[in-house]
DNA sequence: TCTGCTAATGTAAACGTTTACATCCGTCGG
DNA sequence: CCGACGGATGTAAACGTTTACATTAGCAGA
């Protein structure tokens, strides 16, 4: 790889003058900008980003750690992410299975000088992962679907616990009054506000939520089948299962087929994310939509302008609205 | 964020020994490595990359440029090399849709002195990216299911032809003559190779492949749908659908259901890629297996390998098998 | 006490850029 | 013909590290 000297030398320019070229500045006559690009052409220079960072003191990279990388809830967020990053010119780099605190850490100090702002996934109730520190200035962080602690941190999450309770008020209204729940992963925030919202639905219609409908899987298809399972042999058995993601859910249909069960008119079952799979399994899977590249665009957006404004930013809390959607596996007649 | 120099400043020693202390060097006395380790952790000093990377020129970090980061497949890929990059202690650096090759070019241009290494995915036809220029030395890059041109340059494949070749003989071993195929994307190299094992099978069972039973897709759910719906209508409709990848198998077997066609007693359907939501359809979905993330972690690997051996490696070619999974999408009675 | 050795630490150059400031050169008004 | 001005270019410092080399301290052996 040549470097600015080489081409400054080869043009017989000095390194200010190349780099003013690169920088668009207007400073430089057209034709030796003319010269120059071509002599770095020939060269097959480009500028070195670890250098131009340094000195600028900004690397135009945005940084994603995430607890896992598995499924598409996470591969559609990356991609809203990615996709708001490149529109504003900015890199990502990723980092996945940081589920617990000290490693989370590590990994948020393994970044400074290498990206300008930080989005973190940590569900995980007991892994708030942004300490105060002294008067420095700090990277900027926005929060995902995370713990909120309050403090002084952007933080975006989605509507769970009115999500899952709207869904599950629609179960109600359809006639089900037992209604089985398969939970997400311990001490896991989503999980934990989604059968917040499943209970709350039960309770606004004067139902007592049933611990023995209560059946907790880890948001993978495999888990979801297993609970299923043990929900299918409940007696009396529910009429209805909600899931606390789609993953499960369709792991669930394929337990409740296997057990022989006509979905929905013997057992309805409905998801949450609304992964863009949902509406190609059988029978098409009702859920709570979330727009999920979304969530990552908009945390993308929020940390660019936390980076931009810097000073004058003050965090916020947002929260993305969620909508039912209603297939096949909760009404009756199919409904593409 | 604090630097260097001020932990050396305020600890009483001078930037070498505080560097010396990172870097674990043995030359250090031990009651001044606890002092500066203190001071340091006081301070929330850590490393500064880009500094780090400059003068070491090395970034610890793997790039990956992708067409695309929609759906399964590349969530697979993406989470393949990042675990085994992370293992190594590399961050990773993804950049998707650079589907065409001024986009690629710039792409890569723009990650000189950000990356160490380069897995590019750019299964365009029109597309190959690497151009072979100076004497000078170049970034290390692993091609990933894309066109070959055979220079100097690492490239892992899929068992494409193979792949297919063996399912679509499966079928026609169970007795189907008729076997349509969706195809994947137009000047997709995967997609060329898919068809080409499918005519290659039918072929060599005495069967003249037939235009009428060639549709083509886009590797969507949706594309698949469609596709499914004409493949249907031709007279005399066929009684095997090889769909180019599981994305589209699925919204075939959606489209099919809703035609009243049932499968696989009127109609078989196979995938390709054995996504890990294939189990759960129903019927459960006959595929061709890729160990998708071991593509991601074995395009890693090698990358690494170019990486540390910059000088004496051979660039080579490898090509991951693929193995038949029969489910009942295929196979009259459902297996699990 | 002096020499010489080793271990611990310090000094300064280098990595490849950007940019404030200095310099140069041509032009124009007086 | 001179001075001033402005546009184009060059010079050098700075960003935060690592590391070769220089220096220092301490100590053993003569």
């Amino acid at each position: 790889m040549s470097t600015i000297k080489d081409v400054a030398r080869v043009a017989g320019v000095s390194i200010a003058t190349v780099s003013r070229v690169y920088n668009g500045s207007l400073q430089v006559r057209e034709s030796t900008r003319q010269h120059v690009r071509e002599i770095a052409i020939q060269l097959d220079y480009s500028p070195h980003g670890a250098a131009r960072s340094l000195i600028m003191s900004e690397t135009r990279t945005l940084g994603a750690l995430l607890p896992d990388l598995y499924g598409e809830f996470f591969s559609e967020v990356i991609r809203g992410i990615d996709q708001t990053a490149q529109k504003h010119g900015f890199h990502l780099l990723v980092s996945s299975s940081h589920a617990h605190r000290p490693s989370l850490e590590a990994a948020i100090r393994s970044m400074r000088g290498r990206v300008d702002g930080l989005i973190v996934m940590s569900p995980e109730r007991y892994a708030q992962p942004p300490r105060r520190a002294g008067a420095a200035r700090r990277l900027p962080i926005v929060l995902l679907n995370s713990p909120a602690e309050g403090e002084g941190v952007d933080v975006i999450t989605i509507a769970n616990v009115e999500g899952a309770r709207s869904m599950v008020a629609h179960l109600i209204g359809r006639g089900h009054r037992r209604i089985g729940i398969i939970g997400g992963a311990a001490h896991n925030i989503d999980a934990e506000e989604r059968l917040q919202g499943y209970r709350n639905a039960l309770r606004d219609a004067g139902l007592e939520p049933d611990a023995r409908y209560e059946v907790t899987g880890d948001f993978s298809e495999k888990s979801g089948y297993s609970a299923a399972f043990e929900l299918a042999d409940r007696d009396p058995r529910p009429t209805a299962i909600f899931a606390a993601n789609d993953a499960m859910a369709i792991g669930a249909l394929s337990a409740l087929r296997s057990r022989g069960l006509r979905i929905p008119e013997e057992i309805a079952v409905a998801g949450f994310d609304d992964i863009p799979m949902a509406r190609y399994v059988d029978p098409p899977l009702s859920s709570v939509h979330v727009n999920i590249s979304a969530l990552g665009a908009r945390a993308a957006e929020r940390l660019l302008f936390a980076i931009r404004h810097a000073t004058t930013h003050a965090p916020q809390r947002e929260t993305l609205p969620t909508t039912l959607v209603l297939r096949g596996s909760t009404e009756g007649t199919t409904v593409q």
